[in-house]
DNA sequence: TAGAACTCCTTATGCCATAAGGTGTTATCC
DNA sequence: GGATAACACCTTATGGCATAAGGAGTTCTA
């Protein structure tokens, strides 16, 4: 039952993230300039400890109970550093994303570059999966996700498309690393949260739904077709072209199905992007995207 | 703040899912064996009432109570037609894709159908946002999201592709229409939530940044790039480069963007196919993909 | 007609965010 | 150097949530 998703008010996100450390309140220690008490916290403090908190236990969403025990604290008192939760999600959102690296090799290829891109992103989210649960219409852009947005940018350009074309690339690509993430991700953590390997998952899941829907290989007939392996006769044969994977009981089953997923999808997404320069250079004979 | 994401036990939900209406409770009437009051509710009622609560306040996940409510009796009612909230959600995400046309056309060719298939799943989903909430791993298939699913295979297997590759191409589509209809949902719920239009919140928003970040374009030249609307002649100088947009009242700004980022990622996705496909056919001297 | 089975209610528990207001600490000004 | 005002942090309260526990009334069956 994972919670969070919205954000709270963008105003005061945005000035906690795009201060200084110098701003108020951002650290404990430093030129203090009014009464009161020492502040016995940080903002950065509490963020660190919200993150370890949502990484600790992701699938019910972080409370500011289990932030402020961590901290040897009571809840209220963290209101003193941060206007409330949505905020505080706000901010470990854009912290956590400072993990990710900024810097490509302009020396690879736009797509080479694109495919390790998502695969670091896709990872990222697989060691943060609470990152999903906060909503991306509306965005609060802090300095950290901004600069993955600008790497993404960076590599993108480089297929010489215009504008317009590459935002709707890199939304799809951002839907794409996210669904596949969180797939993959809530798979994980409902095995270990419900004590039940997805091997067990499905086939009592297959046990179940054929005792109550005994005709469903006639009703549903290519989704059957669709879920059905392909017939590998010894290792590794060329017929699954992408990313294949021996059936060593490391790696659970729904995992390397989201694996390969990934793989093949990210492909044939950049196969489309391929195809779509080919097809501006070409000259105006070549058929127009039929929409 | 949306809510809920996770599910309740599978094996209840499912039995509750393909039993047929004359399953234990499904009814108020019928065929009764047992003492006891008569039922006052139904499985069928109870489901309608939280997808209604559900589609009528979007924002906060439905709630037991507010069920209850539209149906004159307390919460603690429900528990006897429905072992809690999760599983009652997996009720409302399946009956809720009853909606959604289960043939294709199959004179049409297979990317116009993934197109429309995928149009009307986005227009699917924007009416009934909180389905985007119902966590995609461990799926609960119940027979509505099971024709769904149904279609779409029965439409990507006319592209001839080998099922690996499918079900790769099946998952991408799905986060992305997903993706993208969780984007403009909740950018038109936080419009409609927060009183303040698309065009107030990004004016006031990169006001805010430029206030707090000056340095945004030396920072960010790519991610200016990108967002830099395509030189449209006249209307508006340049001076703003954050997301221009001529004001027609009739589309917001977001809305606009999310749209054309549909239409394009979808395009760019399908074009993908069949650039796989042609590799494909094509003889051997083809290069592999560069994953 | 007695009893069992069943529905639905009231009440209680234990989470959660956060509003309200009290108490002690501390830098600054007179 | 002491008064004072600002401030951090606490306790307590409020209202919302799911749901566990048990009680009261209804209706079928023996």
């Amino acid at each position: 039952m994972s919670v969070f998703a919205g954000q709270g008010d963008a105003a005061r996100s945005m000035a906690l993230l795009w201060s200084g450390p110098d701003a108020p309140g951002h650290q404990a220690e430093g030129l203090r300039r009014s009464p009161g008490p020492k502040r016995a916290l940080s903002v950065d403090v509490i963020v660190e400890a919200a993150i370890a908190a949502a990484d600790a236990d992701p699938m019910t969403g972080v409370s500011l109970r289990a932030v402020a025990e961590r901290l040897g604290c009571t809840s209220m008192a963290l209101y003193t550093y941060v206007p409330g939760k949505g905020e505080l999600l706000d901010l470990m959102y854009d912290r956590a994303h400072a993990e990710l690296s900024t810097g490509h090799d302009p020396s690879r290829g736009w797509r080479a570059a694109a495919t390790s891109w998502a695969g670091e992103l896709r990872s990222f989210y697989l060691r943060h999966p609470w990152v999903l649960q906060v909503s991306y219409a509306r965005p609060v852009l802090g300095p950290h996700e901004q600069a993955v947005m600008e790497t993404l940018a960076g590599i993108v350009f480089r297929t010489g498309l215009p504008a317009a074309t590459l935002r709707g690339i890199v939304s799809a690509l951002f839907h794409f690393v996210r669904g596949n993430a969180q797939t993959a991700a809530e798979s994980r953590l409902a095995a270990t949260a419900t004590g039940m390997s997805d091997q067990e998952w499905w086939t009592s899941r297959s046990s179940l739904l054929e005792r109550l829907a005994p005709d469903f290989a006639e009703r549903f007939p290519m989704s059957i077709r669709l879920s059905t392996p392909e017939p590998v006769p010894a290792r590794r044969d060329e017929s699954t072209p992408h990313g294949e994977h021996q059936a060593d009981e490391a790696t659970p089953y729904m995992e390397h199905q989201t694996d390969e997923a990934f793989a093949v999808g990210l492909s044939v997404l950049l196969e489309g992007v391929d195809a779509t320069r080919n097809n501006l250079s070409l000259p105006p004979s070549a058929a127009a995207d039929a929409s």
